[in-house]
DNA sequence: TTTGACTCCGAAAACGTTTTCGCTCACCGT
DNA sequence: ACGGTGAGCGAAAACGTTTTCGGAGTCAAA
């Protein structure tokens, strides 16, 4: 390790004002504020010339003013958890990034913000939206009994969620139907041959986690399969828990020859203890993910998986958030996503001994 | 997918000002903002009865009109591109939580912003700084002749770099030793017996991909080892090139044992590939990463890597901008960091055949 | 010519902080 | 009794926008 200092220049910029353009022009201040905000009370050449001005000056209004005045920040909220994965989830990593690249596209930008004491989580939103440094936020992870969305609700914040809540009926979110795709999952699975397939859950706290078991319950039932509840093996969506799971499933679960896991993490996680355990992927047991998440296709072996779209969502998150904040409709919108089945090559008939 | 549309009571929370709790205290507002920052000139039962009423009040000061006046946002920013892989990269993503983790350790919020067209990446620092909204950047992944960092240096804004570049000198930045790693990598799998080690290297543009192959050439040199330029393949830190890579020299470089990939994603997809080539790794074929992300101790094989830790990363950077943006020291700080090797499995001596 | 309508623009207020500067008061020493 | 000192506080200005409101001018109708 090395560390050395340098002197620097610390050249003073000093930013041009709208006042300076304004004088520049013999104008008036709302005349040059009025003229960049293409307002229509102000002529077309008055307009050219002060969009030259402004350009000569190499002038950009300042934000702080402006959200000062408008009493608006342009900017979401982002909260991630650094304890419980944060970032380190491929797909809420996709998802963040999609969802970044959406609110560019609506003049937003994304304010990220990692709170490490899980205790002042809440604090830390009420912070943000009492400060002004945000519009609105964006929360992943929908927990059940979620506390953020209560009291965001109780104080009015504009919000929307990836994924349902206990609430879902009292505020915007979208959510991909992962009981129907799990329920997909289990079909496939059955069609291939499997008679007795396990599942590596996620965490009990996400909402969405008994959203999945109710989908691979359904699956079982539509397949005609028995319902065997010592096949569900808890987990929080982390690939060690893929390992874990895969263990306790080999050691306790006898004919099991298909596993469908929570999410990718968790799917790889597994395919990774299986190898070790000696244990060949798909030859003797398959495993199958959900999410879609990019390295899923550079596993080895490539992982199937219920793949649904990061930027779709992301997208359609922007949307729902910039009409919030606008304020342009005072309702709730909810969204459901299909997942759809990718095949690779985790999966396939069990060979024969 | 399905959608629908229910009611929502907008509830206008006002919030308290600076000036409300100054009434209700019967004292000035700047007696108020001073007890509240902690200014030495105002009594301690003031600032007892102050931050009382503030709090009774459950007054948060709007940063919006701090930030006006004080001419700060106490805000970082951090552009990825959303293109070249951005957040999907895991270790942008873990590196990025990281920092946004430690920024929050100094009071400073993480604005991450997607830039979409590389063309107007430029403009996008310019609009954020002139407009105000951050205080200072956060470089990922220089690249040679970087732009951004003229730019930046030119108008005297506050940026650390993560990765050296061709202005190393002139600019605050931390990097890894990727050279030495590099060089220790290839020490490694010599010792295991490997004679001939290629490698799949990074973006040519990145500024740390020639040093990682540098590091490759020395670490070839100081085990008296011959220097094969074709044993080098070019790539792009994406899994998909390192499949490509891997399938490029199985066709045409015979006797290769070990890769060496320019980071864990690359090892992956190489992996992946030398699997679906029927070829088995350790057995046949040693891959070693770089970048030890998390992930890769759940691939299959768990990965061998050169690892640093993104959290200690992120750490420094965090109180290197802390300290340009306060101005408090108008120096450059430059830190190289070590990185480690992490035996897995995804290397060891070829087996005999 | 007056009136009204309409177009284009500017002075001043507003947003909610922090800073500057100076004031008041108590207390001390002489 | 009086200037000096320091502690504690407040009035007003400042940050750079946008908004409100009204004014000046033009033109057509009466």
């Amino acid at each position: 390790m090395q560390s050395r200092t340098t002197e620097t220049q610390k050249v003073p910029v000093k930013r041009a004002t709208l006042a300076e353009v304004a004088e520049a022009l013999g104008v008036g201040k709302p005349t040059v504020s009025r003229a960049l905000n293409d307002y229509p009370d102000i002529s077309e050449e008055t307009k050219r010339r002060v969009r030259e001005m402004a350009n000569k000056l190499g002038y950009v209004g300042s934000s702080r003013a402006r959200q000062l005045q408008k009493g608006a920040a342009d900017t979401i909220g982002l909260l991630v958890t650094a304890a419980s994965e944060g970032l380190q989830s491929a797909y809420q990593s996709e998802f963040t990034g999609a969802l970044a690249a959406a609110l560019d596209g609506h003049g937003l930008d994304l304010l990220l913000h990692a709170v490490q004491d899980p205790a002042a989580e809440i604090d830390t939103y009420n912070r943000l939206w009492q400060q002004g440094k945000v519009d609105g936020f964006v929360l992943m992870r929908t927990r059940i009994r979620d506390e953020r969305i209560n009291f965001l609700i109780e104080r009015g914040v504009p919000f929307v969620t990836q994924g349902r809540s206990d609430l879902a009926n009292r505020h915007s979110w979208i959510d991909i139907d992962s009981e129907e795709a799990f329920a997909q999952g289990i079909e496939f699975l059955s069609r291939q041959g499997h008679r007795r397939i396990a599942m590596i859950s996620g965490d009990p706290d996400i909402f969405s986690t008994s959203l999945r078991e109710d989908g691979y319950r359904a699956g079982l039932e539509s397949a005609g399969l028995p319902y065997d509840p010592t096949l569900i093996v808890p987990g929080d969506f982390s690939a060690a828990c893929g390992r874990l799971g895969l263990k306790q499933l080999v050691d306790s679960a006898a004919g099991v020859t298909a596993i469908l896991c929570a999410n990718d993490a968790t799917a790889m996680g597994a395919i990774s203890q299986a190898h070790e355990l000696g244990l060949s992927v798909p030859e003797q047991l398959s495993v199958m993910g959900y999410d879609g998440v990019r390295m899923a296709e550079m596993f080895s072996p490539p992982l199937t998986t219920l793949s649904h779209s990061a930027a779709e969502s992301g997208e359609r998150i922007a949307s729902m958030i910039v009409g919030l904040v606008g304020g342009d409709a005072p309702a709730n919108h909810q969204i459901l996503l299909p997942a759809q089945i990718i095949e690779r090559r985790s999966t396939g008939p069990t060979a024969k001994e």
